[in-house]
DNA sequence: TGCAAATAGTTTCATTTGTAACTATAACTT
DNA sequence: AAGTTATAGTTACAAATGAAACTATTTGCA
């Protein structure tokens, strides 16, 4: 029976600390959502993101790719190199400029994006659905203005 | 100028989905505690949320704090070894059973304890700054319904 | 023009992390 | 008591991640 701390050292209740708890319920939520891909498609995450971006606006760049989901250049770069090795998105050069790609899905990547897409927003469904409507529009707002800018 | 994708596909917007903008929100506000002591104490994550437990509950097993954690337990062995080595925890083993040890914050580990404590804090108060008091009271709420039941 | 600085993207190497196997001890079953 | 199963914790190996260096191309400017 572990006792309890004199309270003059204040300890962190870290399940009432609010970034403790937001990492738990992020990291619950994905990991769930993840594991409806991962192994059937061979997909992860960073590549998921990658695909979904591109669902939505074709032709990017990879620099692009990275500012639209928060993912570092390294870390965009893995995931197209696999990507396009799997033949889920095609890579151009950009006439005007050699440096950059020019990125979209394949038919390929299409046919895995939209039996992925449902899933997650089923998810997102169960996530929410633990929730009143009324709470579920907070956390909406509250979500939107927690965002960093950027993202 | 990327183009914007027929609707027939139904890409997710990232931004708008709830699992991204969790992920986003709690990696920001992590990193920024991280940020606040990983160089200047040479301590990770894992190693302070074990040390957060202990300040709370002394004499817990590796086993205990990897449930109060949320981490498996091969993350808090590999803590637990960092922060014996340092000598901010103390670990001895449970008389009556060997395979268990039992575990403590040592003087040096209170030390540390006491200065990232109210860091982190902080870094909490400013994250519940930009929201309004009655957003503040929700928030709480819908994160402690959100949380999974061992967490 | 020609050279320095910036940008896009990749590669390399070290560190971190995750999974599975392993050791040691204890509990359960008969 | 003996043998099986379960539990606590560590170790070993593979995969993921991060930081820095690198290549290629373009831009800025003297």
């Amino acid at each position: 029976m572990p006792g309890i701390r004199k309270p003059d050292h204040a300890p962190l209740e870290l399940e009432r600390f609010v970034p403790y708890q937001l990492s738990i319920v992020s990291n619950t939520v994905s990991q769930a959502i993840a594991d409806d891909y991962q192994q059937r498609y061979d997909l992860g995450v960073t590549e998921w993101r990658v695909m979904a971006v591109l669902a939505r606006f074709d032709g990017l760049s990879a620099r692009e790719v990275a500012e639209r989901t928060a993912m570092d250049k390294v870390a965009v770069s893995r995931a197209l190199a696999r990507l396009v090795a799997a033949g889920r998105v095609r890579r151009e050069t950009h006439s005007d400029d050699k440096r950059r790609s020019v990125l979209d899905l394949t038919p390929a990547g299409w046919r895995i994006h939209d039996e992925v897409a449902p899933m997650a927003r089923q998810r997102e469904r169960e996530l929410l659905g633990q929730l009143e409507p009324e709470e579920q529009r907070w956390l909406r707002s509250i979500l939107d203005k927690l965002m960093p800018p950027e993202a």
